[in-house]
DNA sequence: TCAAAAGTGTTAATAGTACACCCATGA
DNA sequence: TCATGGGTGTACTATTAACACTTTTGA
């Protein structure tokens, strides 16, 4: 028997900042919210944890439900529980960072849940706390980004270094320089060159490479 | 009007890794449970969050109650929530990182709640997911100390080189340089020698130095 | 033939590491 | 006078930053 009984519970929630790349542009997927209190305003992926799931996995479950994706991968960033955070009713929610690859993402699914992919430096008003939230995770995923291959998670399987460069460029908010870039690439166990070409983005053509995962 | 209703609600708590400096070993709090489930075993400073306050009010006042203080150093380190972390009911914990300078700590208040500095190096087994918090928890004071002033939270206003150098040793369990050590304080803003001399630790009398915080 | 992106090395500056001796003092 | 901890500088190595031209090819 526990003491437990006469504390308070409290709903808790998992709102995931799902970041894809695309054009140039890092972006983070967005809907609208169906539902009171602030019906229509932009948010976040989120919902309730659920009694037999931990919080990865309700995570792992509502963006399997929102985007159509597993496997996706996903990190723990915080958790916030201001106690007016939600005016509907006290919830404390968890954050989690998300890579996806945005190519993946079902359109359908899309369209459903009013689902918006918006630039993440020209991100409006988000709802509660949820900008908050984008900032937390940018930061994380901007440390993340120098020295593991996260990159991985928000490219094709084979991409070209400048593909890679300008995520880096746009994740840092910095521009890089060319031959540092590829220098310091090649000092990296976790990707390598492939010997197959891409024509799409130049005459010339590039070096596709891959991450070993 | 919500559509809340239909969700389920969790004991929400908040557990300390309330890190201590002392005879040159870095410490953390730890206290018997005194009830079911776990009751004897050993485990952090925690509690349960109430309706009226955020997560980190929840913090300070369980560190209030326990030790006495107030006004101490907490950073955030991660939210746990597996389904069986704690036999007695589902609870999912907030951990919060906690620096306090030792000699502060009620003894009073440590009698009272069974409460035993270790040292971190040599943690028995905890309760629940306790080992896994302190080593989140050191990790990231690891990471913090070499860049930010926290170590001014672990030592007295006023403190030696040696001190100091011997708390980074503590923190990041290997030897550093003498002199490699001095100069890179000297390159920080944050930290500046006082005109007072210590003359206990030493007969030829060692620098204060002191962090602006 | 030329526009457009791919690819390539060297130098300078900075940060980090390794290392050994003299100093001041109280007992 | 000597044991103890305080205090100091230099050379080497590794990392990071700055910088410009040639290559390939399809249109």
């Amino acid at each position: 028997m526990t003491n437990y009984s006469s504390y308070p519970r409290f709903l808790v929630s998992v709102d995931c900042v799902v970041f894809g790349f695309e054009d140039g542009k890092l972006k983070v997927l967005t809907h609208k919210r169906p539902y009171e209190p602030g019906e229509g305003e932009l948010s976040l992926i989120g919902g309730f944890v659920e009694r037999d799931e931990n919080l990865e996995m309700a995570a792992r479950r509502l963006l399997l439900n929102f985007t159509g994706l597993d496997d996706v991968y996903i990190q723990q960033i915080a958790a916030f529980g201001d106690v007016e955070r939600d005016p509907g009713e006290r919830v404390i929610s968890i954050v989690y960072s998300v890579l996806i690859n945005i190519k993946w993402y079902d359109e359908e699914l899309a369209q459903k849940y009013n689902a918006e992919w918006i630039n993440v430096d020209e991100l409006p008003q988000l709802c509660f706390d949820h900008n908050e939230m984008v900032e937390k995770a940018r930061k994380i995923l901007g440390e993340s980004i120098k020295e593991t291959p996260v990159a991985g998670y928000l490219l094709p399987r084979y991409f070209t270094i400048s593909n890679l460069q300008s995520l880096h460029e746009a994740v840092l908010r910095q521009e890089i320089d060319k031959r540092n870039f590829r220098r310091s690439l090649s000092e990296k166990s976790y990707i390598h060159a492939t010997n197959l070409i891409d024509k799409m983005s130049s005459r010339r053509g590039a070096t596709l490479y891959e991450f070993d995962l």
